[in-house]
DNA sequence: TAAGGTCTTGATAACGCTGTCATTTACAGT
DNA sequence: ACTGTAAATGACAGCGTTATCAAGACCTTA
């Protein structure tokens, strides 16, 4: 007859091999104290020995706690930004030892069913926290959702920070201020902006780094430079046309996202209007698109990876209990200087 | 004193609340055969009333499954491709009750790590089934790992498929000779191709496709004007110098994803050849990349969300035990025609 | 009307872990 | 050696489901 190698090793044998309780192994391998290190080796060993891996359905029973991590995000308008902020909350969950899981929530959807999604997920799921991506880190409804299932919740990017949650943002004001000053120092006068969806609070804050740059300068800001996007594609596609035909063309046109830029820059090639000799794109994010764009397209950096990463470290901090008061970072967004910003033709050259 | 609503409503509340035992409500939670239907809806009305959602850890501990689908990847040369991927999945996943659990694999990590990843994963999660992104579905060491620990495991364009593990890939031959002959139907004779990542099996695949066509047309292949790529941006870029500052320069070059075909695009760009006038460029996948350089490119879609939602509804199948034997689907990949392909110019334009 | 099913239902034992609390052991101070 | 306190350990009761299996209810059919 063969022998056949047991299923799974439980607890049970693990205590069995080392001499000790169930308890004890319990207590190893929770990293708890107060456990002599000679008994802690002896359990390590017949752990190793046994190959064995605490079941976590049993440990979610018994302990209330799953060890899982939510990342609830809408449809992303960019897909590099999604995956890098799931990939920089990957990073902390692996390192902390929980497990990611992930729930999209499609848009076209109503807040209604948003505010479901999210009930649901954690009902489903029963993570020990949530991370809300922007726009969802300021949706009342999944916000209320989260707290009446009582789940702790940090959000990326939200309007208004409150001290029940962790929240990280990137410090977009300063950094559009940065790139307007940029254009600003190359010469440019005439600089359009075009916004990003309403919805998030980073397309405000955008906009207003843009006009302080320009009144530091005491330019006085012009409305019609400044046209409404989407931070997608299409709509900067839009809005670079409608601004790059304006009877007084701007020379400069800074688009609060890569891919709102990566439109303005297809718009000049459509009016055959080189970039950046007779017009100068910036963009913001420092995105994937921001390279591939020909030319590249000079931008702010912002930290996405890092930001989640640091997010999901203070989340799980106060799962934990190691942290007590909700954190609140800011991360700066470093000018990344590529080919689509030049001082502008001189002024002869203009039409 | 104020009347907390309590905790969370376990079965045994609803069972006592609908006159039944815990196992009917269980069965009618399960939609098990054999409830009277008067039964069934006094159950439902129960849990309903209570807000009642079964406890996933209790029911992972005594019904030995988790209702989890894990999603291994590597680190993505497109950001796009593990999104959608990552989307049909959901899709799927939430049809079905199940919840997707992610685990990134870097790459830079050796072998060895990789298999350690998807170990520690399926210990971690002892989720149900596991789908894994290519190139991954072709590694033997996580491919081994998953079969060791008894993982039900679906595999995303693999190179060898085989019976135990469900499959879908995408027509990469077919395609890629589509978009050949299309190039050759413009007028192209002098087509070159840039090869992708050699240890995705596609690469090959859209090789063999490209070879197909020109030898259809009686055009004898020439090994000058295959240079080989990675799938990204920057090696495309690389390949297309190359390809383009060639004695005989090409007057169409075919990179065998749109992040290549970008590359080829900043390329041309760089060297002042105007596309699609002096060079045309078509790439493959049609990721969001494709409509935004400029000129858009010439591509052929791959259905990347519908494929991976076919193969997650096939392995959940195969978890319930409604389908028997492992599928592999394999999806076409319709052609995208924009603005980067054009007849080349004429003989006389050539130097 | 009784026998022989089939459909419904329920009692109760797992499932593998953590929490509680009691007990044992170790060690410092006298 | 003796006591007191702290550290280390263990017994055992859950945690909230599903699985097993037996029992009851309800039809057919002869």
């Amino acid at each position: 007859m063969t022998l056949m190698k047991s299923n799974k090793a439980k607890i049970t044998d693990v205590a069995a091999r080392a001499g000790v309780s169930i308890k004890t192994v319990s207590r190893v391998m929770n990293r708890e104290a107060n456990v002599r290190p000679a008994t802690r080796e002896r359990v390590r060993q017949a752990a190793t020995a046994l190959g064995y891996k605490p079941n976590p359905a049993a440990r979610g029973l018994a302990g209330r706690r799953t060890f899982g991590i939510g990342l609830l995000y809408e449809n992303p308008h960019e897909y590099s930004y999604t995956q890098r902020t799931l990939e920089g909350v990957f990073a902390s969950c692996e390192q902390a030892g929980y497990t990611l899981l992930l729930r999209p929530c499609k848009d076209g959807a109503g807040e209604v069913s948003r505010t479901q999604a999210a009930r649901d997920f954690v009902d489903q799921t029963r993570v020990d926290g949530v991370i809300l991506a922007a726009p969802l880190s300021d949706d009342a409804g999944v916000l209320g959702a989260l707290r009446a299932s009582d789940t702790p919740t940090a959000r990326i990017a939200p309007g208004a920070p409150d001290d029940s949650c962790c929240s990280v943002r990137a410090n977009d004001r300063d950094g559009a201020r940065a790139l307007t000053e940029h254009l600003l120092e190359l010469g440019h006068r005439r600089i359009a902006f075009v916004t990003g969806d309403p919805r998030h609070d980073a397309s405000a804050q955008r906009l207003a780094g843009y006009r302080l740059g320009l009144h530091a300068r005491g330019i006085a800001p012009d409305e019609a430079l400044v046209a409404q996007g989407m931070f997608d594609f299409e709509s900067g596609q839009r809005a670079g046309r409608a601004l790059l035909t304006l009877p007084q063309r701007p020379t400069a046109v800074f688009a609060s996202s890569d891919e709102m830029a990566a439109g303005v820059v297809a718009a000049a090639h459509d009016l055959a209007l080189a970039v950046p000799a007779a017009v100068s794109v910036v963009g913001f994010d420092d995105s994937p698109i921001a390279s591939r764009t020909w030319p590249a397209l000079s931008t702010a950096r912002q930290p996405v990876f890092e930001m989640a990463a640091a997010l999901t470290r203070d989340l799980i901090g106060q799962l934990t209990g190691e942290t007590e008061a909700a954190r609140h970072r800011v991360f700066d967004c470093p000018l990344v200087l590529r080919a689509s910003s030049a001082a502008p033709a001189p002024r002869n050259a203009e039409r």
